[in-house]
DNA sequence: ACTTGATTTAAACAAACGTTTGATTACTTT
DNA sequence: AAAGTAATCAAACGTTTGTTTAAATCAAGT
């Protein structure tokens, strides 16, 4: 059993010191810069350094791997998002005000931005976004059971927030919103600002440089 | 060498009867729903009814394939950007006016949408969005040659359009634009509207509040 | 009809893949 | 110290991979 001290953010809540945790981290960025099929379990256990037959030992499979990878990764990720969009309703609810789009979005973007800042959980987000991008079987699981409340629980707060929108509009503007979120974390565009001067680099303006971006988004007016 | 009739539009500029035509189409789709690595050359070959050992006739290797299904896609959609974008600016040129956002946006996206209007060009877009995602060394050239040029010809454009527009805000406005752009042909979000009515899936709907949605984030006040 | 060059074909190649095995080591429990 | 469980290890399994070969087929040109 797992017994060794566990770090106890959110964000981080696997054991990095065993062998089961060493082919998590090592699974996470291979799986983040190459894919799933185009990584090698062979690969996986040379930089974790351990032995091939763990993989199976530890997890079964490959896609069984990926999926508790998955699983790991998403829940607390979520967790944080939902726990972050209750706290601002509660917040505007004492104020008999509606919860502004900008803190909606905010509890959707920032956790992942929280994700990122760790050095553990830095790639994860690259595989979540490939995710998106899959159309395996295996993976139709994990998008039912998390992916999909998710944005069915932001839609109905936005709905409060902007009662008049058209489903139509808030539906689609929330996924554009979120094509930029991932698309921030895409190598090609995270190796376009590699070259920039530091102070450029700071995430938590380009965090609110995505929410203004967003939220100026969904507030346009609607046409025709 | 390849002498049959083909068609003439931008979008489609190869011959899709002969035996280097059906690889290139089999081979879009297929790359598209399961990446690059994740298709065999066999899957291939099977789905274009053609023998294996044509692949490596007609385009020398796998990865040669791939570098010439990219280029064949990206070469004619980018052109017709820059076509689209050159006659907005001569339009406003003589009217003495700056382009506006929205043209310059319609520019980046339409040329998209017409790509994926098109029977035998619907999947390329999904794999132009993958080539985002992976950090394979082969692909790079494409992205140096194609991708960065274009890019830096939209930032130059909107620059004029918004010249007192920091080039950070500019920079990455415009990317969470093409996120937003690149989310909307991922099989996931795709899956999402296909019970939804026929009403709600009319693409030049879908482009406008796509362009409505950026354009709106392009003109967000700029943070401290 | 013959020749020539361009394609297509079935078959085979070595290499890499995910997975399994059985022996060995490490750690607890008694 | 002995026994028992958990974990690791080197080695090998059968497939599948991209690629190559050499023969067979096709399409013109003379």
């Amino acid at each position: 059993m797992c017994m060794s001290a566990s770090k106890g953010t959110h964000v981080l809540n696997i054991d990095i010191e065993d062998t089961r945790g060493q082919i998590l981290v090592a699974a996470e960025k291979l799986f983040a810069e190459n894919g799933f099929q185009a990584t090698s379990l062979r690969s996986i256990t040379n930089e974790a350094r351990v032995n091939i037959a763990s993989v199976n030992y530890h997890f079964g499979s490959k896609e069984k791997l990926i999926l508790e990878l998955l699983r790991q990764g998403i829940r607390p990720l979520n967790e944080e998002r939902y726990r972050m969009l209750d706290a601002f309703e509660a917040e505007y609810d004492e104020k008999d005000e509606t919860i502004p789009v900008e803190k909606i979005l905010e509890a959707l973007f920032r956790p992942a931005f929280q994700y990122f800042a760790h050095q553990e959980r830095r790639y994860f987000l690259r595989v979540l976004g490939r995710c998106l991008t899959e159309e395996a079987e295996f993976i139709s699981d994990i998008f039912e059971n998390e992916w999909e409340p998710l944005c069915k629980k932001f839609e109905k707060t936005l709905h409060d927030t902007l009662p008049e929108m058209p489903d139509y509009n808030r539906f689609w503007r929330l996924h554009l919103a979120v094509g930029g979120l991932i698309h921030i974390f895409n190598p090609v565009t995270m190796g376009m600002i590699q070259d920039k001067p530091k102070a450029e680099n700071d995430s938590e303006k380009l965090l609110q440089e995505l929410i203004c971006f967003s939220a100026a988004g969904f507030k346009a007016e609607i046409q025709s």
